[in-house]
RNA sequence: GGGCGAUUAGCUCAGUUGGUUAGAGCGCCGCUCUGAUAAGGCGGAGGUCCGUGGUUCGAAUCCACGAUCGCCCA
């Protein structure tokens, strides 16, 4: 068979195709030929966020991975040179937190048990493992990275840069060691910073004890007490003071116990007091015998904050286990006891509490309140309480050493760099603002193992904190431990010590903490790019733990200048607290410049229901059940459709719908083939259209109008525009320009294939980003099979230029739509069915439709169309508000109720007389209502008369295209194919049809056509 | 408590310079083209565009206040 093109099964087998495509562009190296057709061009700036290396990728992966690539493919197209640098975050708790649950261990103990250096093989195991995997997922996804060149953030070329960075602090005096109450999770043993303890999951609903507690009051006051009530008791122990509002009156029960009139509005009290009276009162704490609170001298202070909503309104305050305790002991002076450990157990001055959880300690000290008749009510409370964002045990709070970058002067620059970022969705703009505007010093310290050695050195000698800033210069003021550094992690790191700038002391060891992850990831538009690099380091990124695992280059710093800043960066809504803010930070310190000039960003993935999705609940998607089962270009056609601003509901329902909607293109493409295949039609690479015919001119210019659309809606990285835009283009292209078009394809028309093929395979240039894909199977059938001069792939096809159109004419056939829309509801309120003829329309507002009669003739089965009134009893006329507003201003008012109350007069010369004014043709919008014997009916301005009447012609042809209709699908009961001739003999009683044996005969192939037969017509295939 | 969003048909959602009768998909009902063949197309039912007030000739759209939900921060 010599058929141009491949016929088209009925529907297209998504993943099949996609896996074949996937072999062939390895095969016939289509990226590579894009990366060398584009090198040396015009650069496009794209700075990838790092994916977590430490479990398969997921469907909510898979929005911003397309994003990524659907915007990368597009400025490929149109030749612009590109980095493709995918990257792997690779260190800190993330890592940990898996790499312990897959070894079994269970806290940090465990790990140290188990081995720091073991532990670490084990971390970088698992970043080896699942960067491999998320590398192979995405692959499928369709995303075209240089994925053997993947930054890894553990290398120690990374590692590096960070320590520049805070060596740069440091000099800057931004670097302190603070003494601060934090969130700590007791499992992790660690700490967390500001944007780790917020966000999402971060809270459950749990139960805590409720207890109401008497303090006994001292001195003058004895044998009264203050009630507080609290829902953590393992805090009592730290007690040391009691916070009354100042302005609040507070009022004496009559057994002696205090609280809060506010809180008990019915009840009577003996005595009543301004809360500032009760500062100063001294009380017993309700532990007082502990070796902790040897010498502390409990009392009652002021506190504008303290809470009227809730509680007695006095409140118990233990600085060591809370963080507006902590700030309260600061500006009064109070003494500060910690009382659990890193694991959230109690230290040995708690005594009877030592080595108890905070938990377990519940039950003994609530035992012990009540012993000594300090409890007055215990109860249970269910509130909104913050877990672990990694293991979900409830946090506790604790005074801790931690690291801070101070962030006072860099927030100015942050947000002044802020303002000149186009961010998109707009809004998020603000959200930036208005972290900046409130984010906390940067907590940068982890009391964790496997993660970026913070290279502080505080010199125990001297006091000089030390920072060390390469490793170079670790190797210069090294004084031992150099000969075991494998890399820049625990535990080698650990064994090596300086010498101390400040005063020569030799042994200065390294603080303990590692670094906050967010350093890692927030390093790379220096280090990836080179920045400061004398020289270009062939694989220089794959050094320490990312050797062997990346083929990286270290560029030089002229790279850098070229690549920095990104064009575009695109994340998650929420790493505008992480990864835009920590790029941000660092950069701005650094070079004094934001590393990116615009973001997309975009929200979260839910299920079809609009539930989270959870592996728990059973609703999660596997990435890789969603590529193997809906198609890679199916998932990415729902997350470019949406928008990003709002969650996304993602599942087979959803997906479903959309491969219905595409298969509108893959039907048109089969159209196409069809008949080109019946014809031998062969495409000519390059011809631009030029066909005469109006319905081809239209095309022409439809497809190119669709090609400033999507080339405006990737410009303005809004993908729902693009997938929208293209959707109403083949809705015009299959329900106008083919089924307009039909009987010249089935003549083999080579005008009309020629237009087609280039609509077509000009289309899928325009939405190739979206469906890498369907786009290439389709091109290679169209174009890449039958030309062999044409790029083979529609990724290697140049982005033509832009080029204008004839705008009058889209308008028109937009005007002949609306008027074959409103003939078909004319048709419809008449009852009479398209397949009954008519003799006569009246098109009344739509004057470019005026050229296109036949067509609407055609289309609507009507004889004669005519341009002008409608000639009806009703006659409505309506503002043209765009135009009158201006006009007449306030006067349009009293014009528009006149119109409507049908207050107006209508002219020879076609004006409108109302009130004072005369409106021309333009001015107003005429619609007419219907008459007996016609069908009326309008649309947007539009209105239509149809003829109804019906004489003996009409209603023999009405009976002979029945009759055609009925054949042809004979013809397919029968299976005939669309070449095959036949015999048609109509029942006797029909043989007036005959009269019209000529065009029956060519509707259906017939080579003969009788009338002696039975009751239904009968057909039967000549065989040739 | 402050900030940022959202609130549009039974459901899920579009609607980026204020403009005629507010749209799509799904679902429901009816019709229909018929050499893409029940896929598609057309039509119908279904909307106080969260509420109130304001600006304007004109507001789903801009402004103010309020309600509910979500997010960020305190």
């Amino acid at each position: 068979m010599d058929r141009p093109f491949q016929p088209l099964p009925p529907t297209p087998d998504n993943v099949g195709l996609e896996h074949e495509i996937l072999d062939w562009w390895e095969k016939e190296r289509v990226f590579d030929r894009l990366r060398e057709r584009n090198r040396g061009g015009p650069r496009w700036s794209f700075i990838d966020g790092p994916i977590t290396a430490n479990n398969p990728m997921g469907v909510h992966h898979a929005w911003g991975r397309t994003l990524k690539d659907l915007f990368q493919r597009y400025h490929a197209l149109r030749g612009r040179d590109e980095r493709y640098q995918n990257g792997f975050d690779c260190q800190g708790l993330w890592v940990e937190v898996e790499v312990e649950k897959s070894l079994g261990l269970n806290s940090k103990r465990d790990i140290e048990a188990y081995g720091l250096d073991r532990f670490a093989d084990a971390c970088i195991a698992r970043v080896t493992e699942f960067s491999g995997v998320i590398t192979e997922q995405s692959k499928r996804l369709g995303m075209w990275m240089d994925w053997e060149r993947s930054y890894f953030t553990f290398s120690d070329t990374n590692i590096e840069y960070i320590w520049r960075f805070l060596k740069e602090v440091h000099r800057r005096n931004w670097l302190y060691k603070g003494h601060r109450s934090t969130q700590w999770c007791p499992r992790c043993g660690t700490s967390l910073s500001q944007h780790e303890q917020t966000g999402d999951d971060k809270y459950r609903e749990l139960t805590h004890p409720s207890l109401w507690v008497r303090f006994r009051l001292l001195g003058e006051r004895d044998g009264q007490s203050l009630v507080i009530w609290t829902t953590t008791p393992w805090t009592l122990p730290a007690n040391v003071a009691a916070a009354v509002k100042p302005d609040a009156e507070y009022g004496r029960r009559e057994n002696g116990e205090w609280v809060a009139v506010a809180r008990y509005p019915d009840e009577r009290f003996v005595e009543t007091l301004r809360g500032e009276e009760l500062v100063g009162w001294r009380y017993r704490g309700p532990f007082d015998e502990l070796p902790a609170q040897e010498g502390v001298e409990h009392r009652v202070i002021p506190w504008d904050e303290a809470s009227l909503e809730e509680g007695t309104g006095i409140v118990h305050i233990a600085p060591g286990a809370g963080a507006e305790d902590f700030e309260l002991a600061r500006v009064h002076g109070l003494p500060v006891l910690t009382p659990v450990n890193e694991d959230g157990r109690f230290y040995p001055a708690y005594g009877f509490l030592e080595g108890l959880s905070t938990e377990e300690a519940k039950d003994t000290i609530i035992d012990a309140l009540r012993e000594r008749g300090l409890l007055v009510m215990a109860g249970e409370i269910t509130h909104r309480y913050p877990i672990c964002w990694r293991c979900a045990t409830p946090l506790i709070f604790r005074v801790v050493d931690d690291w801070f970058i101070s962030c006072d002067e860099i927030r100015q620059p942050l947000r002044d760099a802020n303002e000149h970022v186009a961010w998109t969705p707009a809004f998020y703009g603000k959200r930036m603002d208005d972290w900046l505007r409130n984010m906390g010093d940067w907590n940068i310290s982890r009391k964790r193992y496997f993660g970026l050695p913070l290279p502080i050195y505080p010199c125990h000698a001297c006091e000089t904190v030390n920072v060390i800033g390469s490793l170079e210069e670790l190797e210069e003021r090294a004084t031992r431990g150099l000969d075991q550094l494998r890399e820049l992690h625990r535990p080698w790191i650990d064994e090596v010590t300086i010498r101390c700038e400040g005063c020569g002391e030799e042994g200065v060891r390294r603080i303990p903490e590692v670094g906050d992850a967010w350093l890692d990831a927030g390093i790379v538009p220096l280090s990836t790019l080179g920045w400061q690099n004398p020289t270009w380091v062939p694989e220089g990124y794959a050094s320490g733990a990312a050797r062997g695992l990346t083929k990286a280059d270290l560029p030089d710093h002229a790279y850098w200048e070229q690549w920095f800043p990104a064009d575009w960066i695109s994340e998650s809504r929420e790493q505008i607290r992480l990864w835009f803010y920590s790029i941000s930070f660092m950069s701005m310190t650094m070079v004094g410049r934001l590393p990116y000039e615009s973001v997309l960003a975009y929200e979260r993935v839910r299920d079809e229901t609009g539930r989270e999705m959870h592996k728990s609940w059973g609703n999660a998607i596997a990435a890789d059940e969603a590529f193997e089962k809906m198609g890679a270009d199916v998932v990415r056609w729902m997350y470019s459709d949406h928008v990003p601003s709002q969650n996304i509901n993602f599942g087979y329902g959803p997906a479903n719908e959309v491969k219905r909607r595409l298969l509108t293109l893959w039907n048109s493409v089969g159209f196409f083939v069809t008949y080109a295949n019946i014809e031998r039609w062969r495409p000519e690479w390059g011809a631009e259209p030029a066909s005469a015919q109006p319905l081809d001119r239209w095309l022409v210019a439809r497809t190119r109008q669709l090609h400033a659309e999507m080339e405006d809606a990737y410009d303005a990285y809004w993908s729902p525009r693009v997938t929208s835009a293209f959707e109403a283009f083949v809705d015009d292209l299959s329900n106008w320009y083919i089924r307009r078009s039909r009987r010249r394809f089935w003549d083999g028309d080579a005008d009309a294939l020629a237009t087609l093929w280039w609509a077509l395979t000009r289309a899928l240039r325009t939405i190739a980003p979206v469906m890498p894909f369907l786009t290439d199977h389709l091109w290679r059938n169209l174009v890449g099979g039958p030309c062999p001069d044409a790029p083979p792939s529609v990724h290697l096809a140049p982005w033509p230029e832009r080029e204008p159109w004839d705008e009058e004419l889209v308008a028109e056939i937009a005007d002949v739509r609306r008027v074959t829309a409103a003939g078909h509801r004319a048709r419809q309120a008449s009852g009479l069915k398209v397949r009954q003829p008519l003799r006569r329309l009246v098109v009344e507002g739509a004057p470019r439709a005026e050229s296109h009669a036949d067509e609407i003739g055609e289309e609507l089965r009507v004889k004669d169309v005519e341009f002008g009134p409608v000639d009806a009893v009703e006659l409505r006329v309506k503002p043209n508000l765009p135009v009158l507003g201006p006009k007449l201003g306030r006067e349009l008012g009293t014009v528009r109720a006149a119109l409507q109350a049908g207050d107006f007069e209508e002219l020879a010369d076609g004006n409108i007389r109302v009130g004072g004014h005369e409106l021309s043709p333009d001015e107003v919008l005429v619609e007419r209502g219907g008459r007996e014997g016609w069908a009326v009916a309008e649309d947007h301005g539009v209105t239509v008369g149809l003829d109804t009447a019906l004489d003996d012609e009409l209603r023999l042809e009405g009976q002979v295209l029945d009759v055609i209709h009925q054949i042809n699908a004979m013809r397919k009961d029968a299976g005939l194919e669309l070449t095959d001739r036949i015999v048609v003999t109509l029942p006797t009683e029909q043989s007036d049809l005959l009269r019209h044996a000529d065009w029956i005969k060519q509707e259906t192939l017939a080579v003969e056509i009788r009338a002696d037969g039975g009751t239904e017509p009968t057909i039967a295939k000549v065989e040739r």
